[in-house]
DNA sequence: TTCCCTTATGAAAACGTTTACATTCGGGCG
DNA sequence: CGCCCGAATGTAAACGTTTTCATAAGGGAA
């Protein structure tokens, strides 16, 4: 392995000079820095990550705690952290799949000390869990999470807005029967859009509200459950807390022979790109996922480069909603038939 | 920060012996090891990575070098690879979204000395760029790549395999003009998919070539040419060579009036989840993607283990054709309608 | 008792950087 | 001509581990 020392013998200066031509650092003439830098190509050095950041107190890292990979949830939020990443020049340390506390409190303490900062998903994070497990000293950004910590900046998207507009906007197109799958109940973003719905509703309509845990399964088996309903009983409309629950409602609602949105109309939460995929297509509350990513990083960037600054209020990023086929409101113009194209390129 | 110095002078021990007793080490009594490991705890000391890696020269970090993050196919290689690295205890850190080989390069660089082995993935990589940018000593593992190197391991899915199986089994189906939409030109997986359709149709039936690259939006184009088609020289059936541009083109063609099977058969490539949610629902090749991260995260271990081992054989993973109801073959049983339900799990 | 061997522990040298401090050198000014 | 000052470079001390080698303690055999 080639270290600074070969180059600084090469070059005939000292490791010193080397470490400053390379760091561009001021006080090293044009002739040297150029003799140097000739070194370093010539022998492809590359300076030892390790070493430096033992002594610099730094990973140039940045480490993204996560429930889990599975599904374009978290596929969008990944390439959202890793694009803002790249543009600062840091690298990306992802962790994932954590079943349990115990899981997750072991890959938090993995982390230590190999990331500058960190970014943290989690359904098992609380406040006692990251004072017991984080370091006040890293710096950390929570996502999707209830814990209003001082210690800790927060993000959020905007749960409760999104799913009061959804609920607003279902009335407006004559709903007056509206069921919502709810998340499992210990999800923060899922009580929240909860809460948004009832607000929303207003107790101007009927309500109710089935379980769901926001997986294809889960929608699938609520959606029978209504499809089984005798017709003076069946809600006129059905608000699934997520998308994938809405496409799991929308094959069982299919299946038992219910057209959509004519006999019922099927909202979704958070589009993920199945939803514009699936027939019809679905009115569902945009989360711009990449961009909570990219935020996310941002927040976590600025906290990084002043630890002791105030505690950064939480923020909400906005959500908006976006029509489709599947409310029964703009289901009759067909001519937005290729609007599945509008999102094909990387935004 | 707490160093090991500090459970050291706390446990009345030198820092060798805290060292040995956190490594594991035999030689060390147990009374004497449990003194420490309280001292550990109570002080939550976790040893400092950096000062780890300098002087063992391991990080226990991975790296894999993607071309981007974006759609469902990375996710789950991702997830897999994630799933297969947390099992042997080592980190993952992902760069990808390198626009050109330049950046591709500038990354490959920067991980060097992060990560004791590299899992890649990249349109630009040839043999001339590994030869120049990724130093000799450093495990690697190519994957989806025509480079039939000595000094790495290589890693594909079946793609001819998989290809040629679909060309004949649309023409199982009666289909005897088939048209197939290619991806880009310089993709390896690409070539071989339509190398294995070729093949496949081996003389006994039409076909013709469109080009795309991938993307949904390239699909919607071919699709729409076929569809103006006159229907003397209209194909009976499509492959095309993934399956989001089978999704564009299912929607060029159901736009344009055309039915799936029933006027022209569909099929696409790679199954990722989506297939399974459009209408109708897709026939395609499964390619166990989360498979191809974990079996390229295994043989990545198996050579950082033994850098010298022999060069490995260039392995090839199967794929397996999907039948569901846009081939036109099983388009009349609707008793699987909740098919799409198999795969709900995190298989 | 003396010697040697084993076993547990300690002392100190690496590992490859960065950086505070010291040194050298050349030149403008008194 | 000697002085001092700033600019460029060098010297060496950190950074927090692991690991080699040395040492001490205890015990059995001669």
């Amino acid at each position: 392995m080639v270290t600074i020392k070969d180059v600084a013998r090469e070059a005939k200066v000292s490791v010193a000079t080397v470490s400053r031509a390379l760091n561009g650092s001021a006080s090293v003439t044009a002739q040297t820095r150029r003799r140097i830098l000739g070194v370093v190509a010539r022998l492809r050095y590359v300076p030892h990550g390790a070493a430096r950041s033992l002594v610099t107190r730094r990973t140039q890292t940045i480490g993204a705690l996560l429930p889990d990979l599975f599904g374009e949830f978290f596929s969008e939020l990944i390439r959202g952290i890793d694009l803002a990443a790249r543009a600062r020049g840091l690298h990306l340390l992802v962790s994932s799949s954590h079943g349990d506390s115990e899981e997750t409190a072991t890959a938090l303490r993995a982390m230590q000390g190999r990331v500058d900062g960190l970014l943290i998903m989690s359904p098992h994070v609380d406040a006692a869990f990251l004072r017991d497990h984080l370091p006040g000293t890293l710096p950390a950004v929570l996502m999707n999470t209830s814990v209003a910590n001082k210690r800790h900046a927060t993000l959020n998207a905007d749960n409760y807005g999104g799913a009061h507009a959804m609920a607003r906007h279902l009335r407006g197109c004559g709903h007056r029967d509206i069921a919502f799958i709810a998340g499992p109940e210990g999800n923060f973003d899922a009580r929240e859009r909860l809460k948004g719905f009832r607000d929303g509703c207003d107790g101007k309509v009927r309500t109710r509200v089935l379980r769901g845990d926001f997986s294809e399964e889960s929608g699938y088996r609520a959606g029978r459950e209504l499809a089984a309903l005798p017709i003076a009983k069946r809600p006129d409309a059905i608000f699934a807390a997520n998308d994938m629950m809405a496409v799991g409602c929308l094959f069982a609602l299919t299946e038992a022979g219910l057209r959509v949105p004519d006999d019922v109309a099927l909202t979704g939460f958070d589009d993920i790109p199945i939803a514009r995929f699936v027939t019809p297509p679905l009115t569902t509350v945009r989360v711009r996922i990449a961009d909570l990513g990219h935020a996310a990083l941002e927040q976590l960037v600025a906290r990084m480069e002043a630890p002791d600054a105030p505690p950064a209020p939480a923020r909400t990023l906005p959500c908006e909603i976006v029509i489709r086929a599947s409310c029964g409101h703009a289901a009759r113009k067909r001519s937005g038939s290729s609007s599945h194209h509008r999102r094909a390129g990387r935004d």
